[in-house]
DNA sequence: GCGACAG
DNA sequence: ATCTTGTCGC
């Protein structure tokens, strides 16, 4: 596990961060279909947390088009923002890269925890850590936030649109029968179409994507873990 | 001003 | 996110 160190540059207030957010979404690229699902390697991220101490540990796991795992990594690092919704991105973000930037193995695609597209600002964190990367990624989230959604048919593969207004930021992905929908947005360099199959493929078994599933895992092992 | 609000 | 007992089901 290795140490992640935030920034000098990071932003420290809501509207710095606000306004790093206004000036990084025009590097996203909307216009890739993006790695083709069931091709290639992908990696999960997700952070554990330790509000005592301020610490968060990120893992990284990279997994190949069979969904075996090929490597693992974990970062370390201490919580230098404040949870506010809308601006999580700057709050796992120095860690999620630590663990990112320390695999040996190419990442392919990344799937985050949390929204992309689907974002008051349109740049949440799966697209804030595409652009910084440049690698593309996909945002799964457990709930809706803000957005609204109609309840997608009840069986496995049944979709609906997630709507800001009239406008389509992301889709609400049943990924198993009878449970409740995950919600897939865009991040960078994919379209939501692949995004949504990518979802699909990643959770053959469970609610949630296997990479989500081994990155929680993983890092809430290594938060465990750490010395006293 | 008040409530809602990814993780 | 995290704190937590029992409970239902494969």
């Amino acid at each position: 596990m290795i140490t992640a160190h935030t920034p000098a540059d990071w932003p420290t207030t809501e509207s710095e961060a606000r306004a790093v957010q206004d000036a990084l979404r025009g590097r996203l690229i909307l216009d890739e279909a993006g790695p083709r699902p069931g091709t290639g390697r992908v990696t999960g991220v997700d952070v554990a947390y330790d509000d005592e101490r301020d610490l968060v540990v990120a893992a990284a796991v990279v997994l190949d088009a069979s969904l075996e795992t090929v490597e693992e990594a974990t970062a370390v690092g201490r919580v230098s923002f404040r949870y506010v919704p809308g601006l999580l991105a700057f709050r796992e973000l120095p860690t999620v890269l630590a663990a990112l930037g320390s695999l040996r193995s190419d990442p392919g695609l990344v799937v985050c925890d949390g929204y992309g597209l689907a974002h008051p600002r349109r740049f949440g964190l799966a697209g804030h850590l595409g652009v910084l990367t440049g690698l593309p990624s996909i945002g799964v989230a457990k709930n809706p936030f803000t957005f609204l959604h109609q309840d997608p048919d009840r069986r496995r593969g049944a979709v609906s649109p997630l709507l800001d207004g009239t406008e389509e930021v992301g889709r609400a992905v049943r990924t198993q029968d009878g449970v409740k929908p995950v919600f897939v947005s865009v991040g960078h360099r994919i379209d939501l179409d692949n995004a949504c199959e990518h979802t699909l493929r990643l959770a053959p078994r469970h609610r949630l994507p296997e990479t989500t599933r081994r990155a929680d895992a993983l890092c809430r092992r290594a938060l465990a873990g750490l010395p006293s």
